[in-house]
DNA sequence: TTTTAAATGTAACCAATGTTACAAAAAGTG
DNA sequence: CACTTTTTGTAACATTGGTTACATTTAAAA
């Protein structure tokens, strides 16, 4: 069942009344899919020509590489809308791996019913834009992270952007397993470069909390 | 001075005549700016507010790490656009720095000038989600390509997709030194990982051709 | 509180890649 | 052809990070 109060939530339904959105849910084709925790909801490489909304429930999306190995790329719930940027454009195939990390409901679009929504509404349309575009600027945003070669270069880099220009200590919510994998590396290898760095006087770490003692030289780090 | 004719054959205005193109020109304000070989056009983190198309040269984007380091993304020509994912968006900033590789002409759009372009006409619409989708869609193969963690990998990525299913011999293009930077590892790294592969019977290299003898040993490269 | 499980700190060792340097080969130029 | 420049091959060494293993600390549960 279609739940319009909790749609016009999401990014590219911002701004429509439940009742609008109903009448225009009329007007298209669509389904409302089912999945249990863990089921798989697209595969990397699957044909994308429907647009998804998450209606009830969270996912997580991970980036496959050829050993079956697994990179979490992001987490996603109620109501975001899955593939925006894939909808489109020259190969229309879901980059990632989605998969239900509770139970969730999913509203798939066709990409033709999708479009006529586009036509009937301009304030979609110009959410359409920002949703896609703030998704490349995403990508665009991991792309930079990962341009960065070493563990502490990523360290700095994660807790500069954490701090912002006033903060001087940082609270990790995740584990630190986590923020390994995050990174992209082992835990013993983050936990090691942590030490160092603490050892270095760059960084005060006391559980989840890191204080970060010098800035400039933080700084430093990402310049050389 | 507008030059109708080679717009026309932007992914953005494709579709549409240099005639009906001139005709919706006549109705927005624009701008055509000159830059000179090297000239910086966009510096990465500057304020992304118009559409820029190239109307005559060539441009190379690049990402800047904190260092001034760059790497080098992507090269591109008349009459392509630039930042069409960031033009609309949550961040509105280029993420890259693009100069000119040669004289170029820039046709630049202001983001409310183009939103009306949108709106007058449905095909540069459908074209404009198209060319912001395959951005997404090239930034997602990138970060693919990153995630490959040995140089053994990337060359094999690289080999098999250049080769497709039916090819055994891949010409490069690029000297061993520019293929290095693509891949973002040092030349003799690069040098002393293709000699590898040549003594494990892998590949065979002659100048700019390499010759892939074993695809399925390749392929497993990727599963390990 | 006691017990158990999870998260963390640390160390030794190994593989991959960067760094630097130099010689050989190829390509371009007069 | 002779000369210069660019590209390529290669080697020694340093650095980084992965792997494995284990002890310690912290958190959760009984």
């Amino acid at each position: 069942m279609i739940q319009t109060e909790i749609l016009c939530q999401s990014p590219i339904f911002r701004g429509i009344s439940p009742e609008e959105l109903a009448e225009l849910f009329n007007q298209i084709h669509f389904q409302v899919k089912t999945y249990q925790k863990n089921d798989l909801i697209t595969i990397g490489g699957e044909i994308c020509d429907r647009l998804l909304i998450i209606q009830q429930g969270s996912v997580k999306a991970e980036m496959t590489d050829y050993s079956g190995k697994t990179i979490k790329i992001e987490d996603m719930s109620a109501p975001w809308p899955l593939a925006t940027a894939f909808l489109f454009g020259k190969e229309n195939r879901f980059p990632v791996t989605v998969s239900a990390t509770s139970d969730v409901e999913m509203v798939s679009i066709p990409k033709s019913e999708f479009v006529k929504m586009l036509q009937l509404n301009a304030l979609i349309l110009n959410n359409y834009l920002n949703t896609i575009s703030t998704r490349a600027q995403f990508l665009s945003q991991k792309l930079k992270f990962l341009s960065f070669k070493t563990i502490k270069q990523k360290i700095a880099h994660y807790l500069l952007e954490k701090a912002g220009d006033r903060l001087q200590t940082v609270e990790i919510q995740q584990s630190q397993g986590q923020l390994a994998e995050m990174f992209g590396v082992t835990r013993p290898s983050l936990a090691r470069t942590l030490g160092e760095m603490c050892q270095e006087g760059l960084i005060e770490t006391d559980r989840r909390y890191i204080k970060i003692l010098d800035k400039n030289r933080m700084n430093q780090l990402l310049k050389s």
